[in-house]
DNA sequence: AAGCTTGATTAACCTGGGTTATCGGTAGAA
DNA sequence: TTCTACCGATAACCCAGGTTAATCAAGCTT
């Protein structure tokens, strides 16, 4: 993986070693880049779905709009995700999205990402896995809010973000950009803008999170996931290189009647 | 598709027709069924991941602890769903998974989803299909837990059952079996057995929901949908056939090596 | 420089649902 | 039949966080 590696490939090689061919077939879900700014609305809910984007730089979220008015975040994006996998079984937008940031997104059709089902089956096994790890980030949210306080919310949520931007290398000690606003992660987590503010404060005070505008400084990042309670198993280490790495495990994919010695536990 | 097809058969086929060769590739999903009883632990969080479970008989639930002894269920399992997929890019379990009832399962290592990826196409995009669904199911009740009341949340939870038995052709009318118990139920919706039962109350007054023990009547299940906000369209309709049958699409699925129409760099 | 608009802060007040506790009904178990 | 366990119902009390509203700061227009 070298320098120029979209963001696409840089996250697929998280998982696994790339082959040229496989990079070939990741670039050309990058064909056709397109600019959008901050606060479009890439497809609202309801709309058709037959497409999915990469988002190669900026923010973005998806949401769902409530009965009563409000609304709720689902998920943030961040560069190198695919957007809208969540509607690849239906016709329909099952919740919209919008950009945080200015960026830039790539359109392809659902087509072809059966194209990468029949061309690559260590593709295939990534996407089932990103698709997997989804859930997984969703599985912490929904305990996030059906079960924690407002202060476990918050840090929870920031101290995933600072994990998530640590992950991708795009920052270094506790101290980065959070182009939310208060609204926006009250939307989130769950919790009505006025309190977000409160808990800030009260954050504030404790000297845990320090927030300004768009940037937040994390002057003990392990204080706070103590107060989250965070538990990372669901997005770091446990990610399973092992699965896919030059291994054996590896050929078993590409090679399907390998000798079956069993599953690579620990 | 025939009656004495495994209820996987009968899952898989309500997204496409199924080749006899997938048919039996499903089949091989379930070669070792093992009987367990109510409230046996399939595994628990952190137990090392290495084999996928299909449900062939049986409820079962899969949950979180939390640091504070409380829980939160995070999905309900329905005769014919996978078990562990979520964990597919997991070297650990994410979650426990317990049953509800007496019933059946069937290992099978996560090797053999490898070999379905390299074997058919068609059973790779209906798996990637059912992994959506199952992450629009948890989104849904990711909303349901942060934004609705807690008339809402039982209203939707169980009106989505109702369907969700309907859509396997498990039931008639609006009346029907809930093995869950209060306690149980609280667990799934982010709210306290007491409550649960106070709402209960409440819905039994109104006609809404007339619960004894495990079973469950629904004197008017369009009032109770009323009740919850629902909105199905996460759930039924838009499953989209349209993708997988008859038509070109399919068959480029199926017919892996066709003319490179490939590289559809328009 | 005088407005607007959007976001953030703080205070006062209120309520949905948690908590604790008690009691009754039903089902196995012995 | 009685014992024990579990499940469900109801009541009393309480608090985390929602709601409303007022105020302020920081960009923008013009």
């Amino acid at each position: 993986m070298n320098l120029q590696d979209s963001c696409i490939i840089r996250h697929f090689s998280h998982f696994c070693r790339l082959s040229e061919d496989d990079k070939q077939l990741l670039r050309r879900l990058e064909e056709s880049p397109e600019q959008v700014k901050a606060g479009s609305v890439l497809w609202q809910e309801e709309d058709s779905a037959s497409e999915f984007c990469t988002l190669s730089r900026g923010w973005a979220y998806s949401y769902r709009n409530l009965g009563d008015g409000s609304r709720q975040i689902l998920e943030i994006y961040l560069p190198g995700d695919i957007i809208g996998l969540r509607e690849f079984a239906f016709s329909q937008r099952l919740a919209g999205v919008a950009m945080i940031d200015d960026g830039v997104i790539c359109h392809f059709p659902h087509r072809r990402l059966l194209d990468i089902f029949n061309q690559s089956n260590t593709l295939t096994a990534i996407l089932f896995a990103i698709s997997s790890r989804q859930q997984a980030l969703l599985t912490e949210r929904l305990i996030n809010l059906a079960r924690r306080t407002a202060h476990q919310k918050l840090a929870h949520f920031i101290y995933e973000m600072y994990l998530r931007l640590l992950q991708t290398g795009a920052l270094s000690d506790g101290d980065f950009r959070l182009p939310l606003s208060q609204e926006q992660l009250a939307d989130t987590l769950g919790l009505s803008a006025v309190h977000v503010s409160r808990t800030f404060s009260a954050f504030r005070e404790q000297g845990l999170v320090l927030r300004d505008r768009h940037h937040v400084k994390l002057p003990d990042p392990e204080a706070l996931a103590r107060v989250a309670e965070f538990d990372d198993c669901y997005l770091n280490d446990s990610v399973r290189p092992i699965f896919f790495d030059g291994t054996e495990a590896a050929m078993r994919m590409t090679n399907s009647h390998s000798a079956d010695e069993g599953p690579v536990a620990k």
